[in-house]
DNA sequence: GTCTATATTCCGATAGAC
DNA sequence: GTCTATCGGAATATAGAC
């Protein structure tokens, strides 16, 4: 049996409006017209439209930095995998939810309130475990400047997208496929600039 | 003299909310309180909350791009002053104005209509011109890829500042030192993935 | 739990006096 | 050009019947 019940059909809707239009520009109209519910129905499961908001993006939140995190963190893998990997995890995921980051990145920086008990030590990366793994251990970049440096090169195109289409750099039908081959050219990258 | 008419004051008012706010966020009664000016002068002077939105985007975004723009195509700087030239520009417009980027990329990938008339032709970067002036001219590297890889490094910090911030990785407090530094790195890290 | 109907607030915009 | 007052609609939220 495969019973979806009101709660998710709530949670999944407003998943998918929030990340494509933003909270503010979500209604709670839109939110149970997408789900297929009673609007009033909202209120009584969430309370608010903040507090959905609020576990629709600790979810999404969690998922992102967990994957890092546990990535990292894992001594069984060494370091030019950890890199494929988290590429990979995050190049897929923002193909399939393009505007999740920046999103949820806006609505941080924006409207921090709503974030106040979001952003607790769970998500802390105690320690980043990467560069040791690397054969030239004494490299001049520091862990910090590392996963920076790898989630930056990983992340911006999708941030960026629209500005990077609008300036000619690559046209948008061209775009998957430039994200997709440049997988491996981050590997590359973040290897020569460590070494 | 230094009289400020009405209009400015709503451009200057308008300038700093949206930026902090986004779009849907900022009420016109924000921007008449912020200004302090009478409500009606706003649709009196510029129609409406979109079309005074147009104006301020337009003109940061024009900025922000022709920056870019008019130092790669010098052709009297070197690569190197090229990037130290960008590098320096972004990080420190990005000091004072953090939420202008992500404010902006936000609303054009989650309100594209607002930008039907302001992603035009006037700010297509129409060649790159910065690989070939390094002296490793067969480089595997892409003016395109050059280019997003520089802005990636510089901007991505700022973008994603809260998430770095709550992740553990920098410290709020040193955040500012921390960009700082970052310049001269950024440097030495396009230098050597260009080689 | 789910519905209808409505309370309440807020917003962008405008009419009309000065 | 600037003001007050208000319109018309949209938004979140809730009361109360079923």
């Amino acid at each position: 049996m495969n019973i979806i019940t009101t709660e998710q059909k709530i949670i999944m809707a407003a998943n998918k409006l929030f990340i494509r239009k933003g909270y503010t520009a979500t209604g709670t109209r839109d939110i149970a017209d997408e789900a297929n519910i009673n609007l009033a129905l909202i209120n009584y499961y969430f309370d608010s439209k903040e507090n959905l908001f609020k576990e629709v993006v600790q979810k999404e939140l969690k998922t992102l930095l967990n994957t890092v995190k546990s990535i990292l963190s894992d001594e069984n893998i060494t370091s030019e995998d950890k890199i494929i990997s988290i590429t990979e995890n995050y190049t897929n995921l923002l193909l399939e939810k393009e505007h999740l980051l920046i999103v949820i990145l806006n609505e941080l920086s924006v409207n921090k309130k709503l974030f106040a008990n979001i952003t607790q030590s769970t998500y802390r990366i105690r320690k980043p475990m990467i560069k040791k793994q690397f054969e030239d251990n004494n490299s001049g970049i520091s862990d910090t400047d590392l996963v920076i440096n790898m989630m930056s090169l990983i992340v911006f195109p999708f941030i960026a997208k629209s500005l990077i289409i609008s300036s000619g750099l690559i046209n948008e039908n061209e775009f998957e496929e430039y994200v997709i081959r440049r997988k491996e050219k981050i590997l590359k990258w973040i290897i020569s600039i460590t070494k």
